[in-house]
DNA sequence: TTGTACGCGTTATCAT
DNA sequence: ATGATAACGCGTACAA
């Protein structure tokens, strides 16, 4: 293993000259520089990561913490992190949660020493704890909100009032909504969105887990009702309602519109094609990084002291993608029942 | 920051004793252990990881590298090995290489450096820097074998052979093969699989990307063959042969049966239900993990250096899992053409 | 069994 | 602009 001392040697400086030159944009000579960089590219000279965190106290890692990487939701998100930590020669320390607050919490306290900044995706514990655990500049929220804490989600009331303009624009006049779980910080702000439209009579199918078998019994609930529409949480949730009006011999688009949220790769690949909410996940997993080494920044020199920037609260776009699952609301389906 | 001195200090013994009392079950009086022990809890001392590193030389992270987060299949061992390396205390550095050998290369050298191990999934570079990159304990491979490398894998030819082995029973004589990547090791072992069976005809489809466009190609060509079935390289690609099919008016199972590979969990929400021959992908990782721990652990010690145990080549079982798009061969479906 | 002292590789401080 | 020196927190050889 070649170090800096090594290098320093070959160089004839001091072990303290070459650090500065290898290291910043510090005073450095000119001349001296040259015979550095040459030497330590002579000798392959990597510098050691480990003592360099253990000096400065900043080991360059981020971490990640999200409740499943087996759903795609959050696998986009992840993959937009990983390839803007890339770019910026950063590493990722991930850790699934399992959907679980009790393993969140755990997993938060134990990477937040191992990483200059922890990104929390759609956190699910309480909010003094999440204020206690990524307050002052150490962590970056995901589809959460939070005052004095810098975050990035997306425009949720902005979607379901595309969604719904859309099915209004189709003759619908009665929409269901099967929402997610109640501790959803995302499915509460569409909730509201859903509240703020005229025109339209929402039916709310109430809460429900974010999986397929839920939307299997919310289209039960949605036939019983006098909805021409059902709008879901996420895709998941609409391919577990196509899944059942099909099964119902109830025909979409003809019968009933469905729209989901997310566009997950799967949605354009069910039967009728999936009209969607996508989001911007890959994006929103990019910003959150730029908005994490930002807060790190801030951190760091003697900026400004009086008026510290505000922590950013990023909200992103969405936008509708129309498939084959909504269609004009029929005479035959108003007949239906 | 409470530090292994506080702790010492206040515990009225010296730092080297702390250490012991806390590291390992090295010799220490049993009243000052007590004593330490409970400064530490009483402090809140938590051990600094660099530090730690910085003087061992291990991290103790693993680094799990993986051709695409958003992929299913690698979501899945990803979880795996995330499950397994918190239960070990462990934690995980991901990188995603986007599919691109350069940047697999690139990630692998880079990260290697920065953990004990690393977990290489599906590695799409040759077996020559394979070797040099996480040969000598450093590494396991997972979905790909190489001598003198410990790797874990899953029973392809089985897989296939189960497979043909359902279709065979149910009447089906011709059977076409949309395989995958031409790169793909699971391919290759998969083609081999195909050629050891007797009693049916196999129609190779060629390789392709392991898209569901790639399906919807491969779908054409297999109603232009004689095959009453298809035999797709994963669950994507199936999807889009089950598409194709229905676009060309091909009743699935009825005319045509389609089987994928991974029983990703859209297989099961896709109509009809895709048979598919599912692979144990969590506990995959799970393995990949223990392997490698397993492997640091013959690094450390002065184990028996005449014979070190040949490194492990795990092999995991598959099981065919039966659902909506297989069936018998009907004489409309040899009818068809 | 326990304490002292040193070193892991780097960077920050303080002189010069 | 540069060099000597200390320190980051921990583990361990050596001495007691």
């Amino acid at each position: 293993m070649v170090t800096l001392k090594d290098v320093a040697a070959a160089a004839g400086v001091s072990p303290a000259t070459a650090s500065r030159a290898l290291s910043g944009p510090t005073s450095v000579a000119t001349v001296g520089r040259e015979r550095v960089l040459r030497a330590a590219a002579q000798l392959g000279y990597r510098v050691n990561p480990v003592a360099r965190a253990l000096r400065s106290g900043r080991s360059g890692h981020l971490g990640l913490v999200l409740p499943d990487l087996a759903n795609p939701f959050f696998a986009s998100i992840a993959k937009g992190v990983q390839a803007r930590a890339r770019e910026l020669g950063r590493n990722v320390l991930v850790a699934d949660t399992e959907e679980d607050p009790l393993i969140e919490l755990d997993v938060v306290t134990q990477l937040r020493e191992q990483v200059d900044g922890v990104i929390l995706c759609s956190p699910r514990m309480p909010a003094e704890h999440l204020r206690t655990e990524v307050g002052a500049g150490r962590g970056v929220l995901v589809n959460r909100e939070l005052d004095g804490v810098p975050s990035v989600s997306v425009d949720n009331a902005d979607g379901v009032r595309q969604a719904l303009e859309h099915l209004r624009a189709l003759g619908h006049r009665t929409v269901a909504y099967a929402g997610g779980p109640a501790s959803s910080w995302s499915d509460a702000r569409r909730r509201d969105a859903f509240g703020a439209v005229d025109g339209l009579t929402v039916v709310d199918l109430g809460p429900g887990r974010p999986v397929a078998a839920r939307g299997v019994a919310a289209a039960d609930l949605a036939l019983g009702s006098s909805a021409t529409a059902v709008v879901a949480y996420n895709d998941l949730v609409a391919m577990g309602v196509l899944e059942q009006l099909r099964t119902r011999g109830v025909r979409v688009p003809e019968q009933m519109s469905v729209i989901g949220f997310d566009d997950v790769p799967a949605a354009a690949l069910v039967n009728p094609p999936l009209t969607t909410v996508a989001l911007p996940l890959r994006a929103v997993g990019r910003r959150a990084v730029d908005l994490m080494v930002a807060a790190e920044a801030a951190i760091q020199p003697g900026a400004a002291p009086a008026g510290p920037t505000p922590p950013a609260r990023e909200q992103l776009g969405v936008e509708l993608v129309v498939r084959g699952s909504t269609a004009h609301a029929s005479p035959a389906a108003r007949g239906r029942e």
